[in-house]
DNA sequence: GCATAATTCAAACACTTGTTTAAAACTGCC
DNA sequence: GGCAGTTTTAAACAAGTGTTTGAATTATGC
């Protein structure tokens, strides 16, 4: 009798969008994913999730325990690696007495998204969208779920990039770093994100992926308005 | 027997939050716009919104005949004056043969946003909010209705950037101004905006507003990253 | 002052929500 | 093969949703 197995230690292949051979956990996750990132917590009912997985609607209570803890698992196995991977990167840098650039930086923080994105995602995209989407989530169980993952992580990055912008004072800079987040989050949330690419995407190599459009066009977009000079006082 | 006056022809005082003093339809209005900011379409009862307005239950349909016809007139009566004035002020520089820069566009689309809040928002950022939570609402009947207010007003300034930011082709530019407006749209939502901006406010002069220190800081930031050179192609 | 319209009200409607239950089906192991 | 544990299933639960109804109340016009 589980819904006890919260952890997430099991994110071998959860790949696939809901298909006939995967466990019951996997394709209600799927499922799920694929419905929250269009519809957010509230619009997202357990039925439409277990009609979609194929499932009995009993199965996420049971597997789950309710529908928080399967909101909970739905973005602590995404958030958690991702975070990981950041801080492990951003890390090296500071262990070895680089600083770096609010470019590099930038990098650091999308990198390993776009890389998760590419190999574990069903639709590709569909990571990112959850990223985005649980961002702006009003449902005040996301926000406080975020708000953990969020804080933790982005206090480290905030001193670094206050050394990588030094002429920058630290209140401003803080709102900057603001608008950077919401403006990667919710560009990452956009449904029309792929239609607006297309004409960059044809212009470009064929081997340039759709990811890489983004980091090449977000990216110097927001250094130039991270390093801007200071306004007056 | 109404419900049939959606018109938002009346919008002389929809100012207070819900008081004894106002009408029905203004007391519903402001109780739902309040909810609607921080819960979202979804996470918004009417037996919610009809309890802090101190209204009967069944007052939300006679007047407005749905909960639909409810948050349109809740977001007509804000966006429909808001992009008048801004294609107003648009319109006048493009009579004139003066071609408006970046920064002066910005503050087109910000300035008329943030009077319209002070003058007529009961807490002074719940209009604000709104705009932001009506952007990343995921609420299909949101969308629809924000994609109509959104298309018209935004294509008349894409022409705009376009002049005023030539040496930037023109896909890059459509894209960063997606990015623009996420930046704008979810900054004015978040919550923890007034206390982000609390260090700032205190080195300012005092007659300085919490509106005008968003402005001073967000424009120069967009700036940067919209006039920032293209990316190698 | 009275008839008429407009508004408010309590109550119920049909429906969806998340959750629980207990029986059924399936699983692996000896 | 049979049994214990796990999982799935259909059904029901209580609570909440938007909406409708018809009577009571208030406001309006003559």
């Amino acid at each position: 009798m589980p819904y006890e197995n919260l952890g997430h230690a099991n994110l071998p292949t959860l790949n696939h969008s809901p298909a006939l051979g995967d466990s019951t956990q996997e394709r209600i996750l799927s499922a799920a994913e694929a419905l929250y990132v269009t519809q957010g917590f509230d619009g997202t009912s357990l039925r439409a999730i277990t009609k979609l997985a194929g499932v009995n609607l009993a199965a996420v209570n049971y597997h789950f325990g309710n529908k928080e803890g399967l909101i909970r698992t739905l973005l602590t196995r995404r958030l958690d690696p991702l975070n990981s991977i950041r801080l492990e990167r951003l890390n090296a840098y500071t262990r070895s007495d680089v600083v770096p650039t609010a470019e590099i930086l930038l990098q650091i923080m999308f990198l390993p998204a776009l890389e998760l994105a590419k190999s574990a995602s069903p639709t590709g995209f569909n990571f990112l969208r959850l990223l985005g989407r649980a961002y702006s989530d009003p449902s005040p169980y996301t926000q406080a779920l975020l708000s953990n993952h969020y804080a933790t992580a982005i206090v480290q990055f905030k001193d670094a990039f206050a050394k990588a912008i030094p002429h920058v004072p630290a209140a401003e800079l803080k709102l900057r770093l603001h608008f950077t987040m919401t403006a990667l989050s919710t560009t990452l949330a956009n449904h029309d994100l792929l239609r607006l690419m297309a004409p960059l995407r044809n212009k470009k190599s064929k081997t340039e992926t759709d990811e890489n459009i983004v980091l090449n066009q977000l990216i110097p977009f927001l250094v130039a308005g991270l390093v801007t000079p200071s306004v007056a006082l």
